[in-house]
DNA sequence: TTCAAGATTGTAATGATTACAATATAAAAT
DNA sequence: ATTTTATATTGTAATCATTACAATCTTGAA
């Protein structure tokens, strides 16, 4: 909590306690919310919360990098902290999205074909783990 | 364009005029449309052309594995002819998305962590090649 | 030729996101 | 502490891609 308003501090986004509340709902487990899931989980606790605020809130922290954004195959924009490079698979059944640290060095490399490569998304489909235990088909 | 007939009759797609149209648009150059660019381009020839019926058209189009869809960091479905499998690259300064078919062989693994990954998506930005070569940070 | 299935069309609805203006809060200056 | 000023928050209305739906048109089979 603390922690969060230094967080923020330092970063230089002004730490407001709607701020500190999103800042930390990503942090605490939830991985891959939607700025709707978040207003929904935290409305309870914060009831004058608006939604604008969670949407504009998301963008100041994605501008400042302190969480990042990414789209899977929906319409939906999804929120995560986590530094770490890794993949999203999303499984086609349960909708759940794991993230994969695994071989995620390969595309290290800066310049493809010539372009200057700053960003990179790399989205996977199929059945999970969890899902693929649970049916015949594995 | 008898070529086209052929190619939706074989997959189970009763051609017409609209189809035909839409899926030639896609074959010849014109290379990540969204629905609208789709509906602008060919509304000229056809003026009775709806726009339900190109989201109709490329909805069963994709699901007959005639064309692919895909989202980059924008909220739009883009469509494209490539039954190549390779990576998207989209430029930061002029939008320009390029396919990239070089090092699509990393990822080739079906399995990753016990998922059974059954579609890719690899999304990458940054400023394109003909970006750079006409600016001094290259 | 008639009929039925399927295709096309236009309009209205949906759902995520953004624009905007008003209110509230917090920081700076006196 | 009080006033002033900048910034944050909020609610409502607008936007934009996409989908739902019902009506009309085509087409292939009987």
């Amino acid at each position: 909590m603390e922690n969060l308003f230094r967080i923020l501090k330092k970063a230089n986004v002004p730490p407001s306690m709607q701020r500190i509340k999103i800042l930390e709902y990503l942090q605490t487990g939830h991985n891959h919310p939607t700025a709707d899931m978040i207003y929904q989980a935290l409305k309870g606790q914060m009831p004058t919360l608006s939604k604008t605020t969670v949407y504009n809130t998301l963008r100041i922290l994605v501008e400042h990098n302190l969480i990042s954004e990414f789209r899977m195959f929906e319409n939906e924009v999804r929120y995560e902290y986590d530094p770490l490079p890794h993949i999203h698979f999303k499984c086609d059944r349960c909708g759940a999205i794991y993230d994969l640290h695994t071989g995620a060095g390969m595309l290290e490399s800066g310049m493809i074909d010539g372009h200057r490569i700053t960003c990179r998304q790399i989205n996977l489909k199929g059945v999970c783990r969890a899902c693929l235990k649970g049916s015949a088909d594995a």
